[in-house]
DNA sequence: CATGAATGAGGGTTCATTCAT
DNA sequence: GATGAATGAACCCTCATTCAT
């Protein structure tokens, strides 16, 4: 849905952008690789976006709508909240093995550090996520499925920054293992926890 | 004990660039805003490290020496494991509260992508943490202060994952909070899922 | 009368064009400008002008129009030449501080140096006008109210050339005084050497 | 004596870009057809100047100087005024035959319509310049040569003009004939209406 | 009559780095 | 040790113009 307001053209420059960043970091994001990528020259770029920055923009709110469309998909379904949870978490790692680029362009907050927009635009990326993290689990503190005596919050934020943390180590690594096992250990510690 | 190997110089300019960095992201880390930070010319630069990557690899270099002595300095202590476990998280933030610049360098993974050296030494540097933050951990466990159904590698982990989410997003909302109570919160709500 | 030779849209596009030499200088006149200015994409320009120099040709006919227009209707009348003298210089003041674009667009000789075309259509429209002010003068000469021991041709030169240095000061000024008192301090000194 | 400031490789630039702009205009200097001319490549340009503003900027200054430098030594002669002025026009004309590009230079005040700094200089030199012209029509009044119902200022004022009227149509007029006369021409009539 | 999309050429500028001094 | 001068490569971006629709 948030798609419609992409063109096709933008869709496709938006994917090269990130398909870009992935391979080679922001600093593979050129005007010159991103065009080449996209089969036109430098100047059709700027039919589409005004900046660079733009497209960055871009980028990111296109990335935000593809994640939350899932989050929203999966704890709109009716299964219990242990299950959701463990489906969020498979379904991220999932999702950034599908397309590992994009873990390069959402962790890698500092290279947003010099504009306050796009800083913004991964701070709402989090918020958002969060925000479906702990009604998974508020919802399941409601049925006895985890503590209560710790708030949803923290437990979602403790959740998401394990995730982050394994995601990063990961990428670092070279992304030559499968991250699902770790997913499943990460929940497995947690049910521990939480219960 | 590690620093023997620099020069004052190269202190100087690593000092310089983890400023640089810390002000305006990597990119602001050039050989002109390097040199003129250091109050030499470009050239005098190359005197002193062979490259560009050469600089940020003794800036991490010098940074990992940093915190691991600050991490041996704690673990090697007297104190229960609870109360170095402390020492240690709001040890780390008041560490990235004194020089926030630190805090680009080492979250901001994803700017060492396309250098496996640099990468490497970033996760070293985590590597090494997490071993004296195990450390404390398998302490507490033996002195009965920490659950032991769940190993120290991963309660570790938790903690370091909720640590650097907790300043990342400390770092994107501006830094303009303290971030103490923020560990402190941290650790009542390790305190709970530990015991 | 020769508007006539204009569409209504190639009219608009000369107006719009003189707007925004007058606001930015030649520099500013640019296709995406222009077409933005006139309200339509750029490449309807091209149905109305072959090129970017045909629109620059446009602008100096359509000046030379109205300004020899404006000529030839002050040295129609039935007045002495002193009056017409008068009417002449104060006329084309006024002109120029209704619409000051125009003086960009007129004074700015250098700007067409690399385009014949562009520099023979500013000379005409010099020299166009250098007849009606030589004719007036004539006039005056014939009437004993100007000396005759001066060729009509070099009085009009000066006081030309007088008026192009006065207009070329008020601009360079930012346009922000009266331009009509010049005129009559101009015409007040001329009608002494002229005596 | 202002060249005092000028390094040797900044006269080079200077005077290529002068000589750039004379053949072909303000948008003939580019930095690419600069460090051509010059001989060394475009960034070497920034060495020397921070700007293409900066560069023009000091192409005036560079021109002031040497305008005033000549109008000074003129003025400061043992001749009666009606020599000096003599000197100046004809001086003047000279130096424009001699390097016809300076003309386009400074007659091209709607060039640096968009440069607030620019346009002030170019003003600045015509100031300079007509203090001198006044000057020595002060001196000229004062010894009973010229006229004096009429205040110096202005006098100069026509005098400048009509020599700027007279450079822009030579250079119009593809600067293909003899300014000399011209400048003879002219003088011989401000002999007459100035007596 | 006008548009959306694209393009080749070129714009000014910054980068990390080298080298003679 | 440090400098001034220079460079090749690359940067982002704008230009006038064309063409299919």
């Amino acid at each position: 849905m948030p798609d419609v307001l992409f063109s096709d053209r933008q869709i496709q420059i938006v994917n090269a952008a990130i398909k870009l960043i992935g391979t080679g970091g922001i600093q593979m994001l050129t005007t010159k690789n991103l065009a080449q990528e996209v089969g036109v020259t430098e100047p059709a770029l700027y039919r589409h976006f005004s900046d660079k920055v733009d497209i960055l923009h871009h980028v990111l709110t296109y990335l935000k709508g593809r994640i939350v469309g899932r989050l929203a998909l999966v704890t709109g379904s009716q299964k219990c909240a242990t299950e959701k949870l463990h489906d969020l978490v498979t379904g991220q790692f999932e999702a950034f093995m599908r397309r590992p680029e994009v873990v390069v362009v959402l962790l890698s907050e500092g290279l947003y550090q010099n504009n306050a927009a796009l800083s913004a635009e991964v701070q709402a990326i989090m918020k958002d996520s969060s925000v479906y993290y702990t009604g998974v689990i508020v919802q399941g503190q409601a049925a006895g499925e985890f503590r209560s005596d710790i708030p949803a919050e923290r437990l979602a934020f403790m959740i998401m920054g394990s995730m982050r943390f394994c995601v990063i180590q990961w990428h670092l690594s070279g992304r030559n293992y499968d991250l699902k096992p770790k997913g499943e250990e990460l929940l497995a510690t947690f049910a521990l926890m939480m219960r």
